[in-house]
DNA sequence: AAAAAATGTTGACGATGTCTACATGAAAAA
DNA sequence: TTTTTCATGTAGACATCGTCAACATTTTTT
């Protein structure tokens, strides 16, 4: 209430509502400013009282993924957070799952350059939430002595890039040559997160 | 020779040679048709004669990469193709810099769906010559024992996705946490392929 | 030398991001 | 309650972009 609700009523939110639905549909080159403003029902100006900018906007869009993506991270750890190891899986499956799902979306997020705080603070936390859920899950892995003795952080940036690379590929389509149908990408996904776990399980190694 | 050199002389590789060097320069949000004929000295239109369209000359700029890559590859096979594990790793550590020093092009590359030899040919076989490399090595180092039980491929893909990964996180700035300038993300990134080496050496693990 | 094909130019169209000027409706101040 | 102020939305304009069609010019083929 309050502050949004004046002519339109909220029409910040039904943008990025909009913008969402967009996304998906016709991927990230469909989603204008000016078709945005139409599916709204608005004026083609009318979205810059709510945005500076269009990469403000898209900013706004991917923090809500991230925040989405921070949800269900800490859904799982709620789930399975007794058992490291099922955790970890699930995690990894959830999270490819999820580029899978909204794969314009998840490029959104990570297309850009990380914002620092002053830029888009909005952005910036939410990336952040879902880093931290990421490093619980590493603590409680570590406490359980399922981890080896590398740094956490270097651990949990191993396991992040290996997911992320995993969703990636599997959007462009790349790992068809091994896996053609989504249930067997996520089968291939948990058998290479399955092997990076074996790594860090493993003793610390010199390099 | 022969076509291409009738007016202005090998228009088309004069453009995408420049637009590599905008591709850097503006990201690829500033490289448009018209913006590379400016830069060639030719008419807004002249591009249109050899490229159908802006995707198709996004398509052969990409493809520009991939042989890069392939390249690079196939030379740190040639260099250290004795010594598996070494590399494995002056490999990754390549792969990462590449991207680093390109990362306009590197996103370029892996931004779009994969595409079918039908749709862009040239960045279809320049893409598998790249992946070629990759599965050549993990050959190797299967042959010399390096490697455990899983399927070459499947290990192939998981390597790739570690490397893919790292590298867009740090091309987006996300690995500066934990490492803050070039030399720092690549030991970081050394030690996150060792530790998936352990795993990949380990013996094959039930999921 | 003439015809055909390849290449480049000009001009146009619709769409986009964004700005400025203006209108309108709600909230705050009087 | 009336008035003032501010937040929000609209209308119009501008430069830029991708792309197409019509035309000109140069090279190749016949």
């Amino acid at each position: 209430m309050a502050q949004d609700d004046y002519h339109h009523g909220n029409l910040r939110q039904a943008l990025l509502d909009a913008g969402e639905k967009l996304l998906e549909i016709e991927g990230v080159a469909g989603l204008s400013m000016r078709a945005l403003a139409r599916a709204t029902g608005v004026s083609h100006a009318a979205p810059y009282r709510h945005f500076a900018d269009k990469a403000d906007l898209l900013a706004a869009l991917a923090a809500r993924g991230f925040a989405r993506l921070a949800e269900t991270l800490v859904a799982v750890a709620a789930a399975h957070g007794d058992n490291p190891q099922r955790e970890y899986l699930v995690a990894c499956r959830r999270y490819i799952e999820l580029g899978m799902d909204a794969p314009a979306m998840y490029r959104l997020m990570f297309g850009q350059q990380q914002p620092g705080v002053g830029d888009q603070p909005e952005l910036a936390v939410a990336g952040q939430a879902a880093f931290d859920a990421l490093l619980g899950a590493m603590a409680r892995g570590r406490a359980a002595g399922t981890l080896g003795e590398v740094a956490t952080e270097a651990q949990a940036m191993a396991v992040w890039s290996m997911v992320h690379g995993i969703t990636e590929l599997a959007i462009s389509g790349r790992l068809e040559p091994c896996a053609g149908d989504r249930l067997e990408i996520l089968a291939l996904g948990e058998q290479m997160c399955s092997l990076l776990l074996s790594g860090l399980a493993a003793r610390e190694r010199a390099t």
